[in-house]
DNA sequence: GGTGCCGGGTA
DNA sequence: TACCCGGCACC
């Protein structure tokens, strides 16, 4: 409950609107009941005092507008991974600290806020957000336990920043995602806005290319493909997390995902907040949003020792059970990739060489003709015999 | 030409 | 998914 993402928006205005956004999607952020419930959940060090209520229209109205003067006089300024104590020690432009005062007196707003401004706006020490260094040294940062917004299991979440894009093109009420964790150092542009605006504020060219694991049952999700590659390789097919390893079998269990940005967001505003102590992230209503919540991970407790052909899996792998698996080892399943998908196509699969006709007779030779339904059913359809095995 | 079976269609 | 078949490669 009461969870939001913690934005990594390093600029300390930003950092008040992340507040004062949290405040509105956050249903239980402005009360009339109660101290802050997440008072202690790392969100950006201490939680503004509680204000008095308001409605959320009034709210979103004020934040609405203030939010156009912020940007209006802000737009130079970029929520860029920044620390915080960098951030302040620079000289501040006049655009900052216009913006800095247009939020100050948001942050002032009896609709909003109940306090002085002294408390949460911006202080040249910086001492309100001292814990902000701490989230801030990277914009990509999940060091939030406000919830894990994201995808993976907890790994290495030393991710390196990420630059951000100018905030002109940032909407307002989007803040800086938290990156998918499997996205490394060499994605730079690997942005995705994981929280979207309250206000429906069409963007341009919102399609976020993601991509989906087909592993069975798993359905996770990721933004890289090295990422799913890695994800594929180390969870699924056991082996080690080393791409030189790879021979290439990772690209057939995943796809990739044409995302709009604008659904997703939309959609993940309407969530109910995740609770701090859930480790599932909140479904992602990509396009395939009807499915119900994916599990992001496996719940195989020792997949290095799964067999690479042993299930779950995706079907088409070399795994036969019955006298109907006559597909065998059959080229995994590919789904069709969107021509408008920007990233080229993933290399084709290698062609599956037809097997060499063994010296065995066949079904069709040992019973003939005549009795036919003495066969084995593959026989019968036409496939790789399974009874007389080469 | 007979055989095996891949790929795709249909219900 | 089960079933069927066109068509191709191999013998």
């Amino acid at each position: 409950m009461c969870v939001l993402p913690s934005w990594s928006c390093l600029a300390e205005e930003c950092q008040v609107i992340c507040w004062l956004w949290r405040s509105l999607l956050d249903p239980c952020w402005i009360p009339a009941h109660g101290p802050a419930p997440l008072g202690s959940e790392g969100w950006l060090g201490e939680p503004p005092p509680r204000q008095d209520p308001a409605s959320r229209e009034a709210v979103l109205r004020v934040l609405d507008a203030g939010l156009e003067q912020y940007l209006a006089l802000h737009s130079a300024m970029q929520c860029i991974p920044v620390p915080w104590h960098r951030k302040l020690s620079g000289k501040a432009g006049i655009d900052e600290v216009m913006a800095a005062a247009v939020l100050t007196s948001l942050s002032t707003s009896p609709l909003v806020l109940g306090h002085p401004p002294a408390t949460h706006a911006p202080e040249p020490g910086g001492e309100i957000w001292k814990e902000a260094p701490a989230m801030s040294s990277s914009c990509s940062s999940s060091s939030n336990t406000s919830g894990d917004w994201s995808w993976d299991p907890p790994s290495d979440r030393s991710t390196p920043s990420t630059p951000s894009p100018p905030l002109s093109s940032h909407v307002p009420g989007t803040f800086l995602p938290t990156p998918l964790p499997d996205e490394g150092p060499d994605e730079p542009n690997g942005t995705h806005f994981i929280f979207g605006e309250p206000i429906p504020r069409k963007r341009k060219n919102s399609t976020k290319v993601m991509f989906k694991c087909l592993w069975k049952s798993c359905g996770k999700v990721l933004s890289s493909s090295s990422g799913m590659q890695k994800h594929i390789r180390t969870v699924h097919l056991g082996r080690k997390a080393d791409p030189e390893q790879s021979d290439g079998e990772e690209d057939f269990y995943y796809t990739e995902l044409d995302v709009d940005v604008d659904v997703l967001t939309d959609g993940l505003s309407s969530l109910t907040p995740v609770s701090p102590t859930s480790s599932v992230p909140p479904a992602f209503p990509g396009p395939e949003a009807p499915a119900p919540p994916l599990p992001l991970a496996l719940p195989i407790p020792d997949l290095a020792l799964a067999s690479p052909c042993s299930p779950p899996g995706p079907p088409g792998r070399c795994h036969v059970h019955t006298d109907h698996a006559y597909q065998g080892c059959r080229t995994p399943p590919r789904p069709p990739v969107s021509p408008s998908s920007p990233t080229p196509p993933p290399p084709k699969p290698p062609a599956v060489p037809r097997r060499p006709r063994g010296d065995a007779k066949k079904c069709r030779k040992v019973y003939g003709m005549e009795h036919r339904e003495m066969w084995c059913t593959a026989c019968r359809w036409k496939k790789a015999c399974q009874r007389f095995l080469d």
